[in-house]
RNA sequence: GUGGGUAUAGCUCAGUUGGUUAGAGCGCCAGAUUGUGGCUCUGGAAGUCGUGGGUUCAAAUCCCGUUACCCACCCCA
C-alpha cells in the first residue's frame, strides 16, 4: 500500500520528465508571444467556490470532487479545473481595477475522482489561459489561435477545431424552451440520464452519445437559429477572425460543454486516434462568471488543455520530443589523490557552466568508462598518477575516442572550445 | 457508479493435465593480465508468483473475496 501510488496518479520519472519540460518551455514561449502572464493559484480552494463557479448541476461538482474538511472544519476541495481559482484571484486582488484586459495562463495539476482509463487520470495537468475584461470576439479567436499555434509548434497535424455558440442570458432561455418543446414528445425514448437533463439542463441532451438520443435529436432545433442579434454577430465575427488567422474550424451545434459557466462561444479541439478521451482542449467565453462569483460584471474567455492527452497525441503521431542531453564531462579517477583533485576541477567546470560529475561509487576505471558511456557523457577526463605529476588531464571524446592531454588550468577553455565545435 | 480483460525479476513475457531448489530476453553489477566505453564471452544479484482465504499429500496453476492496472460506458482535459 505505501509503496503504491494512489489510484489514478502517476509518477513522472527522469526518463519522461524531459518531455514535460519541453512542453512547458514551448507553452511559456507561445504565451509570451500572445502577451499572457503566468498566474499561480492554490491547489485547493473553498468548496463553495467550485459549487458556485463550476455549477452545481455539473458532474464535476456532483460526483467528481476531492472534498474534505480540514482541521479548522472548513470544507476544502482540490481544484477540479483551473478557471474558478483564477476568477477568485482576479476578484480578490481587484484585478478589474488595473488596465484591462488581464490575460493570464497557468500550468497546474487538477483533481477529479473518476475511474481512470486511457487519457483520464485522477490527477492530471492542465495548461489553461483566462482573459478577463474583453467582450470582443477577437479575444475568443485569440485563445483558439493560441492553442492551435502551440499545437503547430509541437508539430501536431490533423486536429479538429469545433466551435459553437450557446447564446447568452437573453437568448438561451428561448432556446431551452424550444428544446423542451421538441423533446417533450420523445421523453419515453430518451435515456434515463437525458430525461433528468430535460428538466435540469436540456442543452446537455445534445451531448449524449446514446444511439437513441442521437437519433431523436437529429431534428431538434438548432441554437444558432435562436441566437439574439448580439450573439449572432459575435459568432460571425469569431469565424471571420479565425479565417483571418487561417484556422480551419467546423461549426458544430452539438457541442455545449459540461460546465455551466459558458456563454456565447464554446469550442473543443479534438485529436483523433488517442482513444475515447479525444478532447485535448476545451473552452469558451464566460461573461457571467466573474459576477456569479461575487465580482463586478466582467466578460472573459479561456480554455483548458490536458497535458497528458497532449503527450498522448504527440506519441500517437510519432513525434519525437527533443531530449536535452546536458551531461558533458565525467571525471574518471584512479586513487584517492586523484579523487580530490577531480572534485576540485569538476567544481570549476560547473561554476563555468559546464555540466560535470565524477565517480561516487569507487568503481574500477573500466566501470567508470562504462558508466560514462551508459549515462551519455560527451567527454571523460581521466586523472591518475601520471596526470597528477604533470598537472594535466587526459580528455577523451566519447564520440570518436580521440584523447588529448590538456594542462589542468586549460581544461575549461578546452571543453568550451570543443562544445562550440560540436 | 457500471461492464469486460489482466496481475510471475527493474522492463517485456514463458511456465504443460496441479508435482522437487519458478525460467528466458533486455536491463543492472562484476570479470576476460593489474589506466579506458560501445561488440563479444563468462559469472552474479534480483521474484512474499498483487493480496487474503479455501480445496489438496502438494497451488504460480483450481475456487471465492479483495486491491491495483488496462479498456470501455457516464462525463471530461
Amino acid at each position: 500500500m505505501i509503496t503504491k501510488a494512489p489510484r489514478g496518479t502517476k509518477d513522472l520519472l527522469p526518463d519522461e520528465s524531459y518531455k514535460w519540460q519541453y512542453i512547458e518551455r514551448v507553452i511559456r514561449r507561445i504565451t509570451k508571444l500572445f502577451c499572457y502572464m503566468e498566474i499561480r493559484t492554490p491547489t485547493f480552494e473553498h468548496t463553495e467556490l467550485f459549487v458556485r463557479g463550476v455549477g452545481d448541476t455539473t458532474d464535476i461538482v456532483q460526483k467528481e470532487m476531492y472534498t474534505f474538511f480540514d482541521k479548522g472544519e472548513r470544507s476544502i476541495t482540490l481544484k477540479p479545473e483551473g478557471t474558478a481559482g483564477t476568477v477568485r484571484s482576479y476578484i480578490e486582488h481587484g484585478l478589474y481595477n488595473i488596465t484591462q484586459p488581464v490575460k493570464m495562463y497557468y500550468i497546474t495539476p487538477v483533481f477529479r475522482y473518476e475511474n481512470p482509463q486511457a487519457g483520464r487520470l485522477r490527477e492530471h495537468h492542465q495548461f489553461g489561459v483566462e482573459a478577463f475584461g474583453g467582450p470582443e470576439a477577437s479575444l475568443d479567436a485569440e485563445i483558439i489561435t493560441l492553442a492551435i499555434t502551440l499545437f503547430n509548434e509541437l508539430g501536431l497535424r490533423g486536429l479538429e477545431v469545433d466551435i459553437n455558440s450557446i447564446g447568452c442570458a437573453n437568448c438561451r432561455p428561448r432556446y431551452l424552451e424550444g428544446l423542451r418543446e421538441y423533446f417533450k414528445d420523445h421523453l419515453d425514448n430518451l435515456c434515463n440520464n437525458c430525461v433528468s437533463r430535460y428538466e435540469r439542463n436540456p442543452l446537455r441532451i445534445l451531448d449524449c452519445k446514446n444511439e437513441r438520443c442521437t437519433a431523436i435529436r437529429s431534428d431538434a432545433p438548432i441554437i444558432l437559429d435562436y441566437l439574439c442579434e448580439d450573439c449572432k454577430v459575435h459568432f460571425q465575427e469569431l469565424q471571420q477572425y479565425l479565417s483571418a488567422a487561417s484556422i480551419e474550424f467546423k461549426v458544430n451545434p452539438m457541442i455545449v460543454r459540461g460546465l455551466d459557466y459558458y456563454s456565447k462561444t464554446v469550442f473543443e479541439i479534438l485529436s483523433p486516434g488517442i482513444g475515447a478521451q479525444n478532447t485535448v482542449c476545451g473552452g469558451g467565453r464566460y461573461d457571467g462568471l466573474v459576477s456569479e462569483c461575487g465580482g463586478p460584471k466582467t466578460p472573459g474567455a479561456g480554455f483548458g488543455l490536458g497535458i497528458e492527452r497532449l503527450l498522448l497525441t504527440l506519441e500517437n503521431q510519432g513525434i519525437e520530443i527533443p531530449r536535452s542531453s546536458t551531461k558533458e564531462v565525467l571525471f574518471v579517477t584512479i586513487g584517492e589523490k586523484a579523487r580530490s583533485k577531480a572534485f576540485e576541477l569538476l567544481n570549476n567546470l560547473r561554476v563555468n557552466g559546464i555540466s560535470a560529475d565524477m565517480d561516487h561509487l569507487g568503481r574500477s576505471v573500466k566501470a567508470q568508462f562504462k558508466y560514462a558511456d551508459r549515462v551519455g557523457f560527451s567527454w571523460v577526463c581521466t586523472l591518475g598518477e601520471d596526470e597528477l605529476e604533470s598537472g594535466t588531464v587526459s580528455v577523451r571524446s566519447m564520440d570518436d575516442g580521440r584523447e588529448e592531454s590538456i594542462p589542468q588550468n586549460m581544461l575549461i577553455d578546452y571543453i568550451t572550445g570543443e562544445k562550440g565545435a560540436k
